[in-house]
DNA sequence: ATAGTGACTTGCATATTGCAAGTCACTGGC
DNA sequence: GCCAGTGACTTGCAATATGCAAGTCACTAT
């Protein structure tokens, strides 16, 4: 391990070093698909562990790819959104999602949200943040 | 978990349970940059240990994404290639590889037979599988 | 015979994951 | 007031994954 904590300067492994673990970019695609609220992401069809579901929520937290907002005030509740380093890493989900369906049977089909969609959509601050384009959610029958 | 294995429906979440640990995509990248053997593999700049990287070798081979191939017989030694359904998984490096590069800071430029390439040039059979292409392999400043 | 090489395998400590239950701070209903 | 429900985690513990280091095996060369 360097010095940095990376393993090495190649940005394949260096990526992976952030979130290359068994549910990170599950969490991530979750959140594009536009859940908020721990119990949303923990609701995706995949059953994570709560402890792992917030173990990742903070890891994404510390490494930018997500942001926490408070949704209420007692008791204190928190939403998690994309931040822009985090809606960037939509064509390795894009990727990812490509591959599956096409190499694994019987898989669900792409939305055309996501299918073709870009970064940009999902910026904190930008035009697609908006909910309504997320469809039936994370539990929907494609992704 | 659904009784064939993966965690669900979703292409993202089940390539994920393919190859989505520590060391599955990095072991690819190496392969894609040229290394063959074992000890070249384990050579790469992230220093994956030996029996990791055994492991996955013989997990990425029973999921089809690369196979093996004698080189001497005695004793008995192997090299590993890629599959086309491995090939495949180069946009999925590519898109990495882009993110790593744009944000995280002082990551290896992307070589542009990496860049540029497309998973036929990888094909088991294809033209582009000439070793030649490959360059520094994988120990070199870029992958 | 010994030493070296390459491809793993083994032993063991540490880290991660997964299951299930627990805790806490609230709210609402009676 | 009490109790139950809810949501967001936290905890305890077993199973699995990872990492380090050494070992083993089958060869080859000297």
């Amino acid at each position: 391990m360097m010095e940095t904590g990376f393993r090495s300067q190649c940005p394949i492994a260096s990526a992976l070093d952030l979130f290359g673990d068994r549910w990170s970019l599950v969490v991530l695609r979750t959140i594009f698909a536009g859940a908020r609220r721990f119990g949303e992401l923990a609701g995706a069809s995949e059953r994570i562990s709560s402890n792992i579901l917030a173990d990742r929520l903070e890891r994404l937290e510390t490494f930018g790819l997500i942001e926490k907002r408070p949704y209420q005030q007692a008791p204190p509740r928190h939403e998690y959104r994309l931040t822009r380093r985090g809606a960037d890493l939509l064509p390795v989900l894009q990727a990812l999602a490509r591959w599956g369906v096409e190499h694994i049977p019987e898989r669900w089909s792409l939305p055309p949200w996501f299918a073709e969609g870009r970064p940009e959509d999902f910026y904190p601050d930008g035009p697609a943040s908006d909910p309504s384009r997320t469809g039936s959610g994370p539990s929907g029958s494609s992704i």
